[in-house]
DNA sequence: GCATGATCATGC
DNA sequence: GCATGATCATGC
């Protein structure tokens, strides 16, 4: 089968790979892997390499995707009887050198090189079943947090010593926390080696993350997976007379105020792409407690909508907001009372306020906000006039020498609150209109949504 | 330096 | 392919 992944692409790589949950190889791998020789206990990994990712498994000291230094490993799960996964065994690593690791540091070391970054696939051990019909449950990439990694580094540290020691044939599981050098090998006696500062055989071994440890990653992944919500209260009691969920939440980011991203970033111990789309989505969930990709249940519930803000030095936002792109059609079919215009800004709004010192990003403040009626009914002119303009065709004023097109929708000068502009791919990307176009005779026009005033949240939502 | 029209980039 | 947040380009 040919590869669905590029190799260079780490993302590429684990998306491809977490296409096998809920599949078993026989399923993944078509009709190829059927005829293939198997036999023995590491198979399954074996089988996963050649035939789902279409290289041949090797042994060198670089990860398994060299190109982006990712280790994969398959590992089997047992399931409880409360259908909680654990895993089966421990995780095997790489074969402990004793003649070369003892010159290493951790950092350049063979175990660190290719056990870094791991991609896991778990599967369902069944003794009843073909391998090829085992299912794989879970699957996702893997690295050590800060915390974790100083630990396997300290048991890294460890394994050496007794290896300088030359005492490598002492070595046992037990000396360490995380990181284990579990015996590898079919029989003892098969797999005896040569240590460096002693003449007395050890043992072959090999690194091997404990089976607590790969409990930890199991639950960790199994968690991610099904907690798409996250609640920012977790026990009724927190909720007082005194203390309202408003309050609750603003006093979560109230250490924050006055920091920059990176700071609140670096006190939660993450690592964020800041180019990321969901950076400020993503800070914003851990200063409330939540995981990254969780949702926020509290303001899912409550219809609240986040948004970021970036102010200038001078109080404005430095672009106006956006919502949702309107279908001209149903924009026309629609009352004030049922609006889409009407529902957005009815509901409450979660500000996050960032302000530009010079080229830094900080924290200024959050707030909570929902338009009062009197705004609505100020802004609700805007609508209006959109709805008139469309219904009647009546989009273009003209089209400059350039091709640009002036259009008869309410600009920002002409409402406090609202205004609408072009939302679109580019101009090309459109929707039907329901009467013909007065000016050019088009059917279809570039899509366009409400937005919100930069000057609008400067006074009346940032500054009060 | 802002308003307006246009477009880009990322993630699902 | 599309929604969404973000940004660009031009003209006044």
């Amino acid at each position: 089968m040919s590869k669905n992944y590029d190799k260079d692409s780490v993302n590429s790589i684990i998306g491809y790979a977490k296409e096998l949950k809920g599949q078993t190889l026989r399923i993944a791998c078509g009709k190829e892997i059927e005829t293939a020789n198997f036999k023995g206990k590491g198979n399954f990994g074996q089988l996963l390499e050649k035939f789902y990712f279409d290289y041949e498994p090797n042994s060198d000291a670089n990860a398994d995707f060299k190109e982006v230094g990712l280790e994969l490993k398959a590992s089997p799960l047992k399931i409880l009887k409360n259908g909680e996964f654990r895993s089966k065994e421990r995780l095997v690593l790489n074969i402990i050198n004793y003649l070369k690791v003892h010159n290493e540091e951790f950092e350049n070391s063979t175990f660190w090189k290719k056990n870094a970054h791991l991609l896991l696939v778990f599967y369902l051990h069944d003794k009843e079943k073909h391998l090829l019909d085992y299912l794989i449950k879970l699957v996702d990439d893997w690295k050590y947090p800060a915390e974790d990694l100083e630990i396997i580094k300290q048991d890294w540290e460890k394994i050496n010593q007794k290896i300088k020691e030359g005492k490598a044939h002492e070595l046992s599981e037990g000396d360490t926390f995380y990181l284990g050098a579990c015996t590898k090998g079919s029989t003892a006696a098969e797999s005896l080696r040569d240590q460096p500062f002693n003449k007395e055989k050890a043992k072959q071994r090999a690194y091997s993350l404990k089976q607590g440890y790969v409990n930890h990653i199991i639950a960790n992944i199994a968690r991610e997976e099904q907690a798409v919500y996250g609640k920012i209260i977790k026990l009724p009691k927190e909720l007082t007379k005194k203390k309202t969920l408003e309050e609750i939440i603003i006093d979560k980011f109230k250490p924050f105020y006055g920091k920059k991203p990176q700071e609140i970033e670096q006190h939660f111990g993450l690592e964020l792409n800041n180019r990321s789309k969901s950076y400020y989505a993503n800070l914003t969930n851990k200063v409330l407690g939540l995981e990254l990709n969780q949702k926020i249940e509290e303001f899912e519930k409550a219809d609240i909508q986040v948004k970021t803000i970036r102010l200038k030095e001078n109080n404005l936002p430095k672009e106006d907001i956006s919502f949702p792109t309107f279908k001209y059609t149903e924009l026309i079919e629609e009352d004030w009372e049922n609006s889409d215009f009407k529902s957005m800004f009815e509901r409450k709004f979660f500000f996050v306020f960032y302000q530009f010192q010079g080229k830094d990003l900080i924290l200024r403040k959050v707030k909570f906000w929902n338009m009062s009626n009197t705004d609505l009914e100020e802004a609700k002119a805007v609508w209006d006039k959109t709805k008139d303009i469309v219904n009647r065709g009546n989009i273009v004023l003209e089209v400059t020498e350039t091709g640009k097109r002036k259009t008869n929708f309410p600009k920002k000068k002409d409402n406090r609150i609202s205004h609408v502009r072009p939302h679109a791919q580019n101009a090309k990307d459109t929707y039907n209109l329901p009467t013909t176009e007065k000016f050019t005779g088009e059917n279809e026009y570039t899509k366009h949504c409400f937005w919100l005033n930069a000057s609008y949240v400067k006074d009346e939502i940032y500054e009060k």
